[in-house]
DNA sequence: AACTCTATAGGCATATTGCACATAAGGGAG
DNA sequence: CTCCCTTATGTGCAATATGCCTATAGAGTT
């Protein structure tokens, strides 16, 4: 979450996790990866823009590489390909993601709890 | 997630939704959020001056409301409470956070079966 | 020549955090 | 009384990340 207003409250969107395992399951350029992560979460689109700075990112920190691939039609592309690095930090953020499952999990009981118990007698 | 480094990748830690909860349940201060915060959750703690910025800013977002309050020990502690807009927010995050829950799934699904399926034949 | 699609990227303003530090009340030890 | 610890709230600064906009460029179509 960054900009925007400050308004209201965004949430995570795993780019940086998604994009890892995307490429993990198989390289890719981030014009692909911007289809296929716009496609597939279920949650607000993602900038060109940042797309393309994490990409950036990830393999400034070695956990990817890339090289410039000629089409035969349109412009070059840069392949992103993971590195063993890019892989154990895919393993940790999936277990740093399970335990942000669990805090979801506790949040949403919470909410649930309370929306519950205190519906009846305050209702407003 | 910020500041730290740049090198390790963070995850939301659910800030706002987490503080607008904790209140909504129960009127509260700052000092107090912050212990039941760093209890509850299992993610990495937060920074006091962290949770202290964002209930002002939910303040001046009208989400909650403040008043001092003069205690028999200690410095004055200044009482959350939520207000009807802040109800309302609640309600919509709790729906994002919902989805975002479906998001973590299909990540965390995703993953596991990258790791059945390419496991076996690329043991490390 | 103009337009569209593919493809990558940078500038600028804004938002948020981490770390450190400041402030202040009250209570206990010496 | 002075020093220190706990409670309690907050700010200044540098660093980081994003949204929005714009630039660049190849290749094919009208």
């Amino acid at each position: 979450m960054a900009i925007k207003n400050g308004e209201d409250i965004t949430l995570d969107k795993l780019i940086q996790p998604g994009l890892l395992l995307f490429v993990y399951i198989k390289p890719s350029h981030g014009y692909e990866l911007i289809q296929n992560y716009n496609k597939l979460q279920s949650t607000e689109e993602v900038e060109p823009g940042t797309i393309y700075r994490n990409l950036r990112r990830m393999e400034k920190n070695r956990l990817l590489t890339s090289s410039w691939q000629i089409s035969e039609s349109g412009p070059a592309r840069r392949l992103y390909e993971i590195t063993e690095k890019g892989i154990n930090v895919l393993d940790e953020t999936a277990a740093k993601i399970e335990k942000q499952k669990l805090q979801v999990e506790q949040f949403l009981s919470l909410y649930r709890e309370q929306k519950e118990q205190g519906g009846s007698a305050d209702e407003k």
